[in-house]
DNA sequence: AACGATTACTTGAACAGTCAAGTCACCCGC
DNA sequence: GCGGGTGACTTGACTGTTCAAGTAATCGTT
């Protein structure tokens, strides 16, 4: 996903990395497949029975948590692990479909308010049954209550480990 | 990632599809964050350090593995989790920088041969460290052993789910 | 041995996401 | 109250992925 920046100067030979063990390889393996297909045989049953990407869907979600179904699009961005830029395209592409409108915060003018129309709205409510469904049967459901506690909390401890600032 | 095909018949009312509980929606969107954000951590290291992408490296890793670093298009395909037509295109962008080449399998014209080049696998073992410092790092010293197996063990129940036919 | 399937790709067009470079509003110090 | 700086987006060019429609080699059936 990333593009490349600045130039792949080898980096100097990083010091002694012990490899993975063959369990822990074969974990790695495991997980990344998981990270691979999941998402999207998520993004298949919503494209097909709603005409929406995850990542539409779940904008459309949060600005219905919103009283007034409205956002600003950087606290949208965050919300759904999107860049500025690329939520910046995508509501622009909900907006022609007439899904979303795009209004400047009064307040302060640099804010971009993102609001759900009735139409947007509409859409969510009636994809929101099969997409749920298709989430529990492929997640809640797959797993016991113990064990998608554990990989909640597993998930958990990965984000932390992100957060922190990496040295390599 | 896939894109509309058959129109959207806002299919009917799905039977009663239980609503996930708060619990249930915290551990979605929990999962659902680290399945974003730790594959971009990993592609950015890569991206920055080897100009890779996690597939293409995982790609040259997997030719590594063969003894005649040669593998045939569909079983690389299968193996990377990618589709056909997906690692066509990539390999011919490796082939255009010359880590890989292709060839015609001599007993069965119909099938391609991918082959890692002298120069594909320096790529991959420079790169492989700095890789597997930052699969390390983010994914199997962030978890306690048990986690991790826990986290495997998760994974492949998912896995396990998304093999059996879904009605929907 | 011919010809219609089937298999294993390859290609092209469309489109989504990335990065870098804008733009435009507001703030702050003088 | 003007001018440089910062913050919040927006835009454009480029690239990677997808789907659909090719192509080309082999197999099966008669």
């Amino acid at each position: 996903m990333p593009r490349a920046t600045a130039q792949r100067t080898p980096k100097a030979p990083t010091r002694a990395v012990p490899w993975l063990s063959s369990e822990e390889e074969a974990a790695w393996r495991t997980i990344v497949q998981a990270m691979v297909r999941l998402p999207w045989a998520i993004e298949c049953q919503l494209q097909r029975d709603a005409g929406l990407s995850f990542i539409e869907y779940h904008a459309l979600a949060r600005l219905s948590e919103d009283p007034d179904h409205t956002l600003r699009m950087s606290e949208l961005a965050m919300l759904t692990n999107a860049s500025l830029s690329r939520l910046s395209h995508l509501i622009k592409r909900l907006e022609a479909r007439g899904l979303v409108r795009r209004e400047p915060d009064v307040e302060d003018g640099r804010y971009t308010n993102a609001i759900m129309t009735a139409a947007g709205y509409e859409l969510l409510v009636a994809s929101a049954p099969g997409h749920v469904a298709r989430v529990r049967s492929l997640v809640i459901d797959a797993l016991s209550p113990t064990e998608l506690r554990q990989f909640s909390r597993a998930s958990q401890r990965l984000l932390e480990a992100l957060e922190a600032p990496t040295d390599s």
